[in-house]
This record gives structure tokens, C-alpha cells and sequence, in this order.
DNA sequence: TAGTGGTCTAGACCACTGA
DNA sequence: CAGTGGTCTAGACCACTAA
């Protein structure tokens, strides 16, 4: 009836953050110091830390190992609000690197939820978001090129809502929300510097025009440690 | 370079389940029979099943095996549609049951968001949401109970918001809403015939009536695998 | 290059579930 | 009561990271 051996570590470990012994986006000691601080195995350790991960306490950063978590970010998907202003609005550093950005057909889905015809070009932009220097989110978006001539040669480091409605006159009347857990495939979870197979929160956007147009489809992931969603109604 | 050999079992198995070969909540063969058949360990496998886990595929119910998830329920939590109704709506078969009710004192932190004094009594009503005849959602309601007197007198088990409206004439006009990723504590996971630790999907309500008095705090704890936030703005 | 995390083996004991 | 999942040991090899 006694507490398992992982419980009573990740306790302990769990105290030390919360004690401020640990701080924000430090890094852990190694797997096998832990396992021999404690007395244990790495198997055991590693369970211990895997609840940690779970409770959004620490996270893994792949094959460099484990780091105390930030504080989650609020975030209310349904005001499309600058990520750059959504950060700094809450005393942290963002942080936007472009991965890719093509004009290019892609998988059949999107070009069904984007009304194109199959094989058609499709705008896409990836980019990683940083938040006090630490990814947090990889967002893509795929764009109806139709409405967006010419996006390739933009500032794509911005918001897109922005350059939507600044240089192409389009602004986002109505969108619908999808938001749920998942696992991440190993090349998304390479690209957020995760270990295949974390937690990740998903939230797929599709946004319209005034006149019901489909103009864009966006896909975020979230590591599930860093986000709130948070909204009023 | 190869695949780890956890990938190509939880491939194989992910394979079965998407073919049809194992149907919706029927359990997989035990831990050892699998880790024989795979030519592994249990540890092995039961990292593959992690893996599926995570991706929503399998759920573990505590003690009593791996049984494969059923469809992710859509749920638009700021519309206050009754459990009921989302459920049967979308072809399924709701089931409520009362698992505890009391007028007592609770945590600070729920005094504090009803705006009550310290030690005052809350009407508090827990509850566990099954779909299909699977518990998918733990939900705790926390009521001021100046407007629901006498509310431990009815009947619980059906929709609160109506009950609200026709017995006791309190109309919710706005809501806060968070809503994150949690790993679930001992207790709680065990009222969702989950395993410790498993991972959930919390959303807290705080709903106000027209004069912008706080009504109710309502934490939902639904299964990560069963829910697919959804709204449309 | 030294040390790390990722993966894996081949067992074991215990508490609990379901027949 | 037989079998199950939950926990744990004491190692090992490999690919990769950081110095």
C-alpha cells in the first residue's frame, strides 16, 4: 500500500521545482546521476520523470535531455491576435523563424477543407515560435493562393491576419475550431526539438471571408506544457 | 537507422485496429501474450502501447487491460448544450452517473473564484459521464447556493443548465473557459477507471448570470482520447 | 571523444481482477 | 485461484550531443 519507488522521486523532484530549487528552462541533471541520487535504476527514473512530463512539470528536449517547464501561455484562438503581441502582452520574449514556404499542391484533405481542386498549387508556410527562446508551437498555415498574389515575397515573419489585411485587403469574418491531444509524428516532433511521440495540443483553424470563402487553413501544435486556452464568451 | 522495434509493433497493431481487425472498445490480448507474439519483452511492448496511447488509439483502464478508443466525442463548450443531447446527437448513447453531492466548505481556491467567504458552504455535485457505457468525462460542479435552495432535493443526474433555468429562474449570459492538458491524480483517474498519471483534458467554466454575479465554477475532466474541442465564430 | 539519452533484454515480485 | 497489469532490478549497446 506504500507508495511506488517513481511516485516518491517524482515527489521529491516535483518539490524542488515548486520550491524554486529548480528554475524555469533549466536543465535537469542526467538520467543516470538521477538514478543514482536516488537509489534506482534508469528504468524507474525514467518512469518518475515520464510523470513529471505529464503533468507538464519538466519536458524532454530530444537526446539533450530534461528541462524545467515555463508557465503555460493564455491563449484565445478564436481572437486572431499576433502571436508576437500575445507573448509580449505577457511579459515574455517571442520568437518567429520561418521553416519552409512553398506554392505547391499537398495532401488531398486540405485541398478538400480549402474548396481547390486536387493537384492545384497551394501557398504553405511553416514556422517555429519561440517563446523566451524556447519553441513552443509549429504552426502551418495553407492559404487559398487566389486571394494572396505575390505572398512569397513578403515579410512571412509577421502575422499573417496582419499582411492579410494590410496588403491584400482580406480580413477573416468566421472560423471554425477543432482543438484536440495528440501524439507528434517524428518529423513535427523534430521540428519543435521534442522526442517522437510527445504530447502535443492541436488546434486547426479554418477561416473565411465576409462572403463564406475559404481563404485559409491553419494548423498549430502546441506542446501540451505550454498552452491555456483561454477564452470568454 | 532502422525503425526501433516499439515502432514497428505499435505500426502493426495501429494497422489491425485501423483495418477494422480489432473493433472499438474490445480489449487486446494480455501484456505477455503480445510480447510473445511481437518476440519481445513486456517492456518493450509496453512502450509500443504507450506510444498508441498517446495517439489516442488504445486506452488503458486501470488493472484490466488495453482496449481500443472509440471516436473522439465533438464537444462545443461555450455552448452549455446539455451532456445528453451533445451524446445521443451524435449517435452515441449518454449515461450520467451521481457519483457524490454535498453542501460543505471546500478548497480556498473555489471560495475565492465564487466570491464567497471562506468556510461558507458550496453546493457541490460530482459526477461521471459515460459514452457508449465507457466513462469518458469527470465533471465537478461547484454552485453558489444563495440561488439553489434545496437543489440537493432534485434530480442530478439530468442536465444542471436546465435545471437552473426552470426550477430556480438563474440564465448564464457569459463564461470564463480554460481549458489545458492534465495529468490526472490518483483519485480522480481512479474515479474514470483510468490508470494514475493518465493524461486528460481539463476545461474549467465560470459562468455568470446577466448582473455579472458568479453562478457556478464547473471542472470537466475528459479522457485525452475521447474529445475533439469544436467551435465555430 | 566522453557522456548522454534512446532502446532493449530477461528476468522478478506484488496486488489486484475476473472466472 | 490463475492470470493480469504495475512495478522494479541490473545490466547492455547504440546513435547522437556537446565540449
Amino acid at each position: 500500500m506504500s507508495k511506488p519507488h517513481y511516485q516518491q522521486i517524482s515527489d521529491s523532484i516535483e518539490a524542488q521545482i515548486r520550491s524554486g530549487a529548480l528554475i524555469a528552462n533549466s536543465k535537469l541533471p542526467s538520467e543516470r546521476q538521477l538514478s543514482e541520487a536516488f537509489a534506482t535504476t534508469r528504468v524507474t527514473l525514467r518512469e518518475a520523470l515520464s510523470r513529471l512530463e505529464g503533468k507538464g512539470l519538466i519536458y524532454r528536449a530530444n537526446r539533450r535531455g530534461w528541462y524545467i517547464t515555463q508557465g503555460r501561455i493564455n491563449y484565445d484562438p478564436t481572437q486572431r491576435l499576433p502571436f508576437n503581441e500575445v507573448i509580449s502582452g505577457q511579459g515574455r520574449q517571442p520568437y518567429t523563424r520561418v521553416l519552409a514556404q512553398q506554392l505547391a499542391p499537398t495532401k488531398p484533405d486540405i485541398h478538400q477543407a480549402l474548396g481547390l481542386a486536387p493537384l492545384s498549387p497551394i501557398h504553405r508556410v511553416r514556422r517555429l515560435r519561440s517563446v523566451d527562446g524556447h519553441p513552443v508551437l509549429l504552426e502551418e498555415n495553407h492559404m487559398n493562393p487566389a486571394y494572396f498574389p505575390g505572398l512569397e515575397k513578403q515579410d512571412l515573419g509577421q502575422s499573417l491576419t496582419r499582411l492579410f489585411e494590410q496588403q491584400y485587403q482580406v480580413r477573416i469574418a468566421t472560423m471554425e475550431l477543432n482543438m484536440y491531444p495528440v501524439a507528434l509524428d517524428p518529423e513535427r516532433a523534430q521540428a519543435l526539438g521534442m522526442a517522437s511521440g510527445g504530447a502535443a495540443l492541436f488546434i486547426s483553424r479554418l477561416s473565411r471571408d465576409q462572403g463564406g470563402r475559404v481563404i485559409e487553413l491553419d494548423w498549430e501544435y502546441w506542446r501540451h506544457d505550454a498552452l491555456n486556452i483561454q477564452l470568454a464568451v
